[in-house]
DNA sequence: TATTGTTATACTCTATAACTATA
DNA sequence: TATAGTTATAGAGTATAACAATA
């Protein structure tokens, strides 16, 4: 259990962790946003899957996978075939030129993060996985309960404590 | 130094935290998006400041802080007044409504992160604080310094050694 | 009737370029 | 001529709601 002190200044970080995926998003291939860099990755990684797991796994709604498979498919990176079991349902898989494209993608990020990164350790690198996968896991676990946002506090010395 | 297989689980895990913010992005108050709540939190922690520096503490064009800052200054929660060092330049002041609302930000984003990690150790926490802030400053110092992006590999055996 | 996926629409964030007003 | 800031425009990402096809 943490302070709020430190509660702030971890939202204060997730703000401007937003400036290293800017940073990422800038050396991506042309026709390739993030988007699309993130769909090629999770089919690389997870192999075949639907739409609704594909979803999941991007943790957006399914409108927003479809416009980013609709994408990649248009590209000729991923095939979309139906489901044998569901004929609703499609099922997604690289194609060669997919993995191409996602080999082409991880050698693009590595290098910018080996060069950015030169001084850190592997522990460190680990670590910060490490930390940052559990960040993740605690919020998702907890998804589809949405937080209640508590009452206001009163605003008598919340903030200046005799100044005013 | 790190490998390959660290840098590309690095680069997901941060193409991941995006739902996390965006999970943060939800409790907002009404007409506080999260680049205002962001220009409060920065003019909060560090004072008064001109648009260039604010700019470059939120790691984005000038163009755009400037959209956020008429939209903050539009709702009365900062003040603009000209720089009387350079009359080219305005300098940014949190108003008391401005701090009102920044505390309601505090206390919405802290009370969000208490209930998601809530088994999260104090150390864990600060370790995660002490490694964003550090990945920041690796990107950061070395801003306009574009990577050079390396001549892609022949394709030969990268990535099915012996199926083709 | 419920679920899978698509499409239309709207909103936020960002960058580039053109513009102004000062330096 | 160069710099601080604004505005117009365009592109990417996301969510909600309406819709089609199937379970």
């Amino acid at each position: 259990m943490a302070g709020q002190a430190q509660y702030e200044e971890l939202a204060r970080q997730l703000s401007a962790v937003g400036a290293v995926k800017r940073d990422m998003g800038r050396i991506l291939p042309p026709d390739c946003p993030a988007g699309s860099a993130a769909v090629l990755t999770l089919l690389g990684r997870h192999g075949d899957m639907r739409m609704s797991k594909l979803a999941e796994l991007l943790s957006v709604d399914m409108s927003v996978t479809s416009r980013h498979v609709a994408h990649v498919a248009d590209r000729g990176w991923i095939e979309r075939f139906p489901d044998p079991a569901d004929r609703r349902s499609r099922i997604l898989r690289l194609t060669p030129t997919g993995m191409e494209q996602l080999d082409e993608l991880s050698r693009r990020t590595s290098h910018l993060l080996a060069e950015r990164l030169s001084d850190w350790t592997d522990d460190e690198v680990g670590q910060l996985i490490r930390l940052m996968t559990r960040l993740r896991a605690s919020f998702g676990d907890c998804r589809s309960a949405p937080v209640r946002i508590p009452a206001p506090v009163v605003e008598e010395t919340t903030r200046t404590p005799a100044s005013t």
